[in-house]
DNA sequence: GACCCTTCATGGAG
DNA sequence: CCTCCATGAAGGGT
């Protein structure tokens, strides 16, 4: 290729930063704003990447707008008032249909067309036809994305952490609108008013876009999108699309066109290998990625050559200037709702491009990109040796593996050993306890508090003793997932009559994934897991011997280790929030909980919750639980993802210690 | 800006 | 399990 009669990279506006210095400031605390240990006003933005060059049109790439989409909006008021107005009438309907009215939900389109301005609305109408019963979400116009291409240097620590936030925020809002969204579908299906299921994915999206709240249109970001890692993990193509990580909703490559190119030539910004393409041939670091187009609709067959134009161009043009292209693995997996998790894999860039015959004998163009060195291990990799690895452990990692079950059987599924690093064996010296056990004292008399369980003959209902015990709703999804995070959850048990497969009998049952306790020179020893874990799921509870405050007092002194769970921070507010985008969505009135006295003394025995390393940006969050008692000053220590977990990445809590951000649990800070 | 067109989704039915 | 198919929405292209 005569590379060197296009334009240098240069000509293109991309914004280069240069890495932030760290100011090593005492004064300020480790973490500063990006920290939120407790709750506090919206942080400012930290302080920002320096901009070599700043100038009107482009000013700083991390400009405030790119700090704070979710906090620099200016909410309209009338349409908060509508919104709200919109939930408060859709369950007044859901109810009145319940007592035998005919309210139904329509799309304000539906309803005698007009009214384009509102975002909403709701019109009671006869329970018939495809669309009845459906709660619809009428998209607002809205800027189409900036064509102004910028590229984000590798950023500061600080800066790290509070991207990071702003997308998990971003990720909770999305996954709780779309389950809140088919909840409600569901009470509407189960009234027998619902025609068909609606896309919650897609609707989910609409909320968010209606308000604002997809990242990164901005600004078209080459390369790594602040606060999305390598490896992290997705189930739904729209939720790349609210994140700013790719823009399509089906195509596969993602580009900025020719006409809104400073250059007036299309540049590709990311692609999607999901396995639809017969002539790709992915190896992972090498991947043979093919041109889109030449396809019939219906059958994925090509029916005729593809053409150099469109996406098929821009991926020419990328390879010409040298330019990194994000590459979304679509892995098929029956972990996801939607059979596929989507990996980000990283940069990639295209070396090689031709024009071939297909398998199907039509010409397509292929593309050979080469992965770009130096960055984490691919989450499609890691998924597939853990696969491999829980088949055959041994066989992948001859060496390193102190135990294949450090619980003796104990939990429910096996949790290995693992070191490589060092000879430290000393997680082996603990006598594994998968459940806590709690003093004699505190559970007299507790067991049957509020008058026993649930008199259900089947799975729990709503309505029913221990709906009414959680605030009327049940805290879980039928598939397990925490619905949002509360002060303290009640699942059913041993006093209530429904059977084991109770869909509000989740923690009890206890981990449910393949968890590995490994050591790292970083952390120490760490947790992680050979299975993805969903957010929202639970992950395991938090073992030991329980104390009782006056104990606790007394073994402290002796230098013991003790966890003390009112110093986690509550973090469960954020599981489950979409006061983004709903304002006043109250939630229903919850048990409040006593101060906890009590501590859990991990120095003689302790489970895999014990090895969990701590961070002010975690992946994993306490949540308080009752079932086998409810004495509400000794719950249970559960504990829940807050994000997509990939296999082999590290799972992390927030301890409440605000000295260090990344560091380990002082448990043997005696030694 | 209004269409039209394409697109490695998705969920359900068969 | 697979294949079909209706629905869907973003964003490029005209």
């Amino acid at each position: 290729m005569e590379s060197s009669s296009f334009p240098d990279l240069n000509l293109i506006p991309f914004l280069k930063l240069e890495p932030k210095t760290e100011p090593d400031d005492p004064a300020e605390p480790a973490l500063g704003p990006a920290c939120p240990l407790e709750p506090a006003p919206p942080p400012p933005p930290p302080p920002l990447t320096q901009n070599p060059n700043p100038s009107p049109d482009h000013g700083s790439l991390l400009s405030p707008e790119l700090h704070t989409p979710l906090q620099a909006l200016s909410p309209n008021p009338d349409e908060e008032a509508l919104f709200a107005e919109y939930y408060r009438l859709a369950h007044l309907f859901l109810s009145a249909a319940a007592a035998g009215g005919r309210g139904v939900i329509v799309p304000a389109s539906g309803a005698g067309g007009g009214g384009g301005r509102d975002p909403l609305s709701i019109v009671p109408a006869p329970a018939s036809g495809p669309g009845a019963g459906a709660i619809v979400v009428q998209q607002k116009k809205r800027k189409a994305r900036s064509s102004e291409m910028v590229r984000v240097s590798s950023l500061g620590v600080r800066d790290q952490i509070y991207f990071r936030d702003l997308v998990r925020r971003a990720r909770i809002t999305y996954e709780s609108l779309r389950s809140l969204l088919i909840r409600e579908e569901e009470k509407a299906e189960a009234l027998g008013l619902l025609g068909r299921r609606t896309r919650a994915d897609l609707r989910a999206a609409a909320l968010m876009a209606n308000r604002e709240l997809w990242l990164n249109r901005d600004k078209r970001i080459i390369g790594t999108i602040p606060g999305i890692g390598v490896g992290d993990a997705f189930f739904f193509r729209m939720e790349l699309c609210v994140l700013g990580l790719h823009g399509q909703v089906q195509a596969g490559i993602d580009y900025v066109s020719a006409s809104r190119s400073a250059s007036g030539e299309p540049v590709a910004t990311s692609i999607i290998v999901s396995g639809g393409y017969e002539d790709d041939d992915d190896k992972g670091d090498v991947l043979i990625y093919t041109g889109h187009g030449g396809r019939d609709q219906k059958l994925n067959k090509h029916c005729v050559d593809q053409r150099l134009e469109g996406g098929n161009l821009a991926l020419e043009r990328s390879m010409a200037y040298g330019i990194e292209i994000r590459v979304i693995r679509g892995v098929k997996s029956d972990k996801s709702p939607t059979g596929k998790i989507y990996f980000y894999d990283g940069l990639y860039k295209v070396v090689e491009y031709w024009f071939d015959s297909g398998k199907s004998g039509f010409g397509v163009y292929k593309y050979k990109m080469l992965r770009i060195e130096g960055q984490e291990e691919m989450g499609s990799v890691n998924l597939r040796i853990a696969e491999n690895l829980k088949v055959n452990p041994l066989g992948v990692k001859p060496t390193g593996y102190l135990s294949l079950d450090m619980s003796l059987g104990k939990e429910t599924f096996p949790v290995m050993l693992f070191n490589d690093i060092d000879n430290d064996q000393e997680p082996l010296l603990f006598e594994y306890l998968p459940r806590p056990i709690f003093p004699a004292s505190a559970l007299q008399g507790k067991f049957a508090y509020g008058g026993g369980g649930c008199e259900c003959s089947t799975n729990c209902s709503i309505g029913c003793f221990c709906a009414e015990r959680n605030g009327g709703e049940f805290p879980y999804d039928n598939n397990g997932i925490l619905l949002r995070g509360k002060p303290l959850i009640f699942e059913c048990g041993p006093f209530c009559r429904c059977p084991p497969s109770c869909p509000n009998r989740v923690s009890q049952k206890g981990v449910r994934n393949r968890f590995e306790v490994f050591r790292s020179k970083e952390t120490g020893w760490g947790v992680r897991s050979l299975d993805v874990i969903r957010a929202g799921t639970f992950v395991c509870e938090f073992s030991g011997f329980v104390l009782t405050k006056q104990q606790s007092d007394v073994l402290a002194m002796n230098g013991e280790s003790l966890v003390y769970p009112n110093r986690f921070p509550s973090r469960w507010q954020e599981w489950g929030d979409i006061s983004d985008v709903i304002p006043d969505y109250v939630p229903p009135n919850f048990p409040l909980l006593p101060d906890l006295g009590f501590s859990i003394d991990v120095s003689r025995a302790r489970n895999v919750a014990c090895y969990l390393s701590h961070s002010c940006s975690p992946n994993v969050f306490v949540q308080f639980v009752l079932f086998d008692h409810y004495n509400a000053s000794y719950p249970h220590l559960m504990i829940f993802a807050t994000e997509n977990i990939p296999p082999f990445r590290e799972l992390s809590i927030d301890y409440g210690v605000v000295d260090e951000c990344v560091g380990k649990l002082m448990l043997e800070s005696s030694h």
